[in-house]
RNA sequence: GGGCGGUUAGCUCAGUUGGUUAGAGCGCCUGCCUUACAAGCAGGAUGUCGGGGGUUCGAGUCCCUCACUGCCCACCA
């Protein structure tokens, strides 16, 4: 007994062994090619968007992975070089909170440690944890090369990070300055605008009185967060509201700002058109330190900026009576003690959009600091566009030409657009220790910053040894916005770039759209046009580009379309759904439920019904496997064939079929060449949906269904069995189809595959895995429309005979005689195929008639009349209400064909193959309608 | 304040550039342990395609409008 495949099917035996197999075989890893060869392979380069070090696995991370794994699987099998590169991301605020919060529970914190024995620590975290996410991605046997895994703190990608950072100061395009940043008062860093959320609270709008310094009267102002009033050094006023026009010019007393007792802070009315006359009192106080748009009226009107929260939002402000006070203590206080001077005038609901911290869900303080920019909308100082034009140019290609780069969905690509067009200065400096250090020193003398590739010794400027490294490391997503040229060796070994940039295409979430995707496409063009191509010539913005394509999907909810959040509780564990229900069955519900632009809402329901599709390959396989041991006994040599390579050329697998060959066998043959070429088009289109259907269809739907239970005609080995050609070729055929459609199905059912296809060579395959075969074409199998069409019409009558029985109510097991009237073409075929018929129809014989068959046992169709020849009498009741709600079924059809048709415009205009459909439509109506009528009216009363 | 999606069977979703009488899976009902599979087989029921208006010979599909719903962006105190 050959062919070894236990009886049930078990995902959780079989695939960890193969997702095993696969890594310890290095079957995905991919050399670089040699350079002097002309290698003319096409390559499939596919970058993972690397988790965060500190990561598990959720769904999203599931869903991205099915989805790149299906494409890079298939892209291998049609021959093309498919490199998929995994890594992980230092993960700057994510890593350092989370060993903050192990010391924490040491009773440690990392500044008792200090920055280098803290760095210590978090290399010690990752070593120890860092390396699950790939763990469990490993489990879902990811078919990526882990020769090339990378982490973004790696020693050469840091290198490589200090290289594009000094370029960028070089060229003009980072400085550092003082400017209003987002800043996180928990985490004491400033974060850019991606990392601030808006939410909607129901704040208050103060009204506060400022008293004129000459004692003449007072003006009054709004705002939201009265305790910034303490570094107000100015109020503002539109230069065209009459209200104030008199008072410009003149200063008023900001109250509660005394320190030490002395008087209130004296700052003068100006006018600037920021104010807005139609909102609050329309006089706005200026803060210049602590907001955006009270810096740029300082700007302005050259004004003192005054600093009045530390970093931790704390009062600032020694000597002041809220000194020290965090700032909503402050404000309570502040609100006290102006309402008991008589200062606050009114108090109002306001409704606001308050600013968090996307990390810590603290507030966002805005805050002045100095901190590190890219200029963006700059040009290099070498000339050329600035990084965002270019980041523009890219998508949005001048004249209408195809862009560099594709959006699916394409609605992405506005929103993108949108952004880059209205994109502000990058802030890159993190006050955070976990992280690229940013390469610049400062002097102690002169003050001048050295940014530097190598560590100096002294200052750039006026030579002073007296230098200290900046502070602040960069943003993760610098780093990670230079993956795509950085993972394969940029700046100093080019093999890889010349062979494999630009990435084809990447798949990621619209979650980081502007964090990473836009990063990319900005880093990726700016640095890469500086490198020549291959061939030497200067590259141009379409080879410049990160990526080719890039497909955005959705978002996965739970089943009640809820976002899946740890603090709804509602958060599905990838793994512990994998190892409810198989890997398989999990992938292949995320891919039929991928269709692009809507969320996907998971329910464990579809999963169940895909595990059940994994059982049903599983004991198909066993069906198979019984019938090439039976064939063998019985003498027949079965021989299972290799499948074509990769790289084979596109020559048919199977070529014209002997004469002899059954009908069933070429309908299987014409429709898995039909679904071949629709899994290739819905693929190609990124459908993931479309592509699992019709696999989905093909294998349970017509294999299993109809070719199974059609062959079990042919393949009886009883003891009266004598060797023929037609169970030969059925069974060569059976094999085939099964082995191909084994191949079909692995890009998504990578694990029930190839066992079961190592399985059926008896563990002699030839390749080390399934994946390493050549994925089933369109042409390597015969198309046969004849044969389409007399299998189609079979199984209509077949599904025809089979109601009519249950109707009728006869047995299950009984055969009946039935009665056809129907073309010469159906005549024939019926009569040609009756032990189909009876296999799947349990008709006992076929009688032909000449007349039109109508009664309660007859059924109509388009081609045919049937009658069952059985006694029992039907169920008038119910036979009356099919027929009548057939009847009007019928009538609503031929009203609406008769009213087309009656219409003289639609027959002017409507194109001529619409009308003969509608007319051939309308004539079958008729012809149903009038039988089922007669049927109608020889029912007993 | 801008912008973008969604609304189709009880549930989750398909439905390509308008074209003949709108589909799938799950669930539901009925009958079957038919020797690959009861995680199965066979048969069956189910929709005023969110409301209204318009364009068209023809609208689930295009336009307008309303309603509900989700999301993104935004420096109005």
């Amino acid at each position: 007994m050959s062919h070894e495949l236990p009886k049930a099917y078990d995902p959780s035996v079989i695939e960890e062994r193969w997702a095993r197999y696969w890594v310890e075989e290095r079957l995905f890893d991919v050399a670089t090619p040699a350079e002097d060869t002309q290698d003319t392979t096409k390559k499939f380069t596919i970058l993972l968007p690397p988790p965060n070090v500190t990561g598990r696995l959720h769904m999203g991370h599931m869903l991205n992975q099915t989805e790149m794994d299906i494409l890079t699987r298939w892209r291998r099998m049609l021959g093309e070089t498919a490199l998929w590169v995994p890594g992980t991301d230092h993960a700057g605020i994510a890593t350092q909170m989370m060993v903050e919060r192990q010391l924490a529970s040491e009773g440690s914190s990392r500044q008792q440690l200090g920055r280098e024995a803290f760095i210590e620590r978090v290399w010690d975290w990752r070593a120890h944890y860092g390396g699950a996410i790939l763990d469990q991605m490993k489990r879902l046997g990811a078919s990526v090369d882990w020769s090339r895994e990378y982490f973004t703190m790696d020693e050469r990608l840091s290198l490589a990070v200090r290289e594009a950072f000094v370029r960028l100061w070089e060229q003009g395009l980072i400085y550092r300055g003082a400017y209003i940043v987002n800043w996180d008062p928990v985490l004491k860093t400033a974060v850019s605008d991606l990392e601030v959320t808006h939410e909607e609270r129901q704040g208050k709008l103060y009204h506060i009185r400022y008293p004129l310094a000459d004692g003449t009267g007072s003006i009054t102002i709004a705002t939201t967060r009265p305790e910034t009033l303490l570094g107000d050094t100015a109020v503002a006023v539109n230069p065209n509201d009459e209200r104030y026009r008199a008072l410009i010019g003149k200063k008023v007393r900001v109250p509660m700002t005394g320190v030490n007792g002395g008087a209130d802070r004296e700052v003068p009315i100006v006018a600037d058109d920021w104010a807005n006359p139609e909102f609050g009192t329309g006089a706005v106080k200026v803060t210049p330190a602590h907001d955006p748009n009270d810096f740029a009226i300082g700007q302005r009107h050259k004004l003192p900026s005054l600093t009045i929260l530390d970093e931790t939002a704390h009062v600032l402000l020694p000597g002041s009576p809220y000194h020290g006070l965090d700032r909503y203590a402050a404000r309570e206080k502040l609100l006290a003690d102006l309402e008991a001077a008589g200062m606050l005038v009114a108090v109002k609901d306001h409704a606001l959009a308050i600013a968090l911290s996307q990390r810590s869900g603290a507030v966002i303080e805005p805050r002045l600091s100095d901190q590190w920019f890219i200029a963006v909308n700059k040009q290099p100082a070498s000339g050329g566009n600035s990084i965002a034009q270019n980041a523009i140019d890219a998508v949005d290609a001048a004249n209408g030409a195809k862009p560099a780069i594709q959006f699916t969905p394409e609605m992405y690509k506005k929103i993108y657009l949108e952004w880059m067009t209205n994109i502000h200065d990058w802030c890159i400096s993190r006050q955070l220790w976990w992280g690229h250090r940013i390469p610049a020193w400062h002097c102690g003398e002169c003050k001048e910053i050295t940014v530097a590739r190598e560590t100096p010794t002294k200052c750039g400027k006026c030579g002073s040894a007296n230098i200290t490294q900046e502070t602040d490391v960069l943003d993760t997503w610098f780093s990670s916005g230079l993956l795509p040229f950085t993972v394969f060796g940029w700046p100093q070994n080019m093999a890889d770039i010349r062979a494999f940039y630009p990435t084809q295409l990447l798949v990621t979430g619209f979650d980081i759209l502007f964090f990473w995707v836009a990063r990319m496409i900005m880093l990726g063009c700016h640095f890469m046009l500086d490198v020549p191509l291959p061939d030497g010539s200067k590259r141009e913005l379409k080879d410049a580009v990160p990526f080719r394509e890039v497909y955005i999907h959705a978002l996965v909810r739970d089943a009640e379309r809820q976002k899946m959040s740890k603090t709804k509780g509602n958060v599905i564990d990838p793994i512990e759904i994998v190892e409810k229900y198989g890997t398989d069955a999990v992938r292949f519900t995320l891919a039929s439920m991928a269709s692009p632009g809507t969320d996907i809402a998971f329910s464990e329901g579809r999963t169940e019904g895909y595990r059940a599709f994994a059982n049903k390959i599983w004991n198909a396989a066993r069906f198979l496997f019984m019938q090439m041991d039976a064939a063998q006994k019985a003498g027949y040599t079965v021989s299972v064939g290799a499948p074509p390579s990769p790289s084979a050329s596109s020559s048919a697998q199977v070529g014209a079929l002997p004469e002899t060959t059954p009908l069933e066998t070429r309908w299987m043959f014409s429709r898995l060449s039909a679904v071949s070429a629709e899994v290739e088009r819905a693929l190609a289109a990124y459908r993931f949906d479309e592509a699992a259907s019709a696999v989905y269809q093909f294998f349970w739907g017509e294999f299993c269904d109809w070719y199974l239970e059609l062959v079990k005609l042919r393949l009886d080995f009883g003891e009266n069995h004598t060797k023929n050609d037609i169970t030969a070729i059925t069974l060569a055929s059976l094999v085939a189809v099964f082995e191909s459609a084994l191949r079909l199905l692995s890009p998504f059912m990578p694990f029930l595959t190839e066992e079961i296809w190592h399985a059926l060579y008896n563990n002699a395959a030839p390749a080390k895995s399934i994946a390493l075969t050549r994925y089933p074409l369109a042409a390597d199998f015969p198309a046969d429309a004849a044969a389409d069409a007399a299998m189609k019409t079979l199984q209509d009558l077949i599904v025809t005979v089979r109601a009519l029985r249950k109707e009728l109510g006869v047995p299950e097991k009984e055969a009946a005689p039935i009665q056809l009237h129907a073309s010469n073409r159906v005549l024939a075929l019926a009569d040609a195929n009756c032990d189909m018929l009876s296999r799947l129809a349990r008709v006992q014989s076929v009688e032909f008639a000449n007349e039109s068959l109508t009664g309660t046992n007859a059924r109509s169709t388009s081609e045919f009349d049937v009658t069952i020849v059985y006694e029992r009498q039907i169920d008038v009741a119910a036979e009356r209400e099919r027929l009548t709600k057939e009847l009007a079924k019928f009538e609503k059809g031929l009203a609406a064909a008769q009213k087309q048709l009656g219409n003289e415009a639609f027959m002017a205009k409507a194109p001529a193959h619409i009308v003969d459909g509608l007319r051939k439509q309308a004539a079958e109506t008729q012809m149903l309608y009038d039988k089922a009528k007669t049927a109608l009216e020889a029912l007993p009363k």
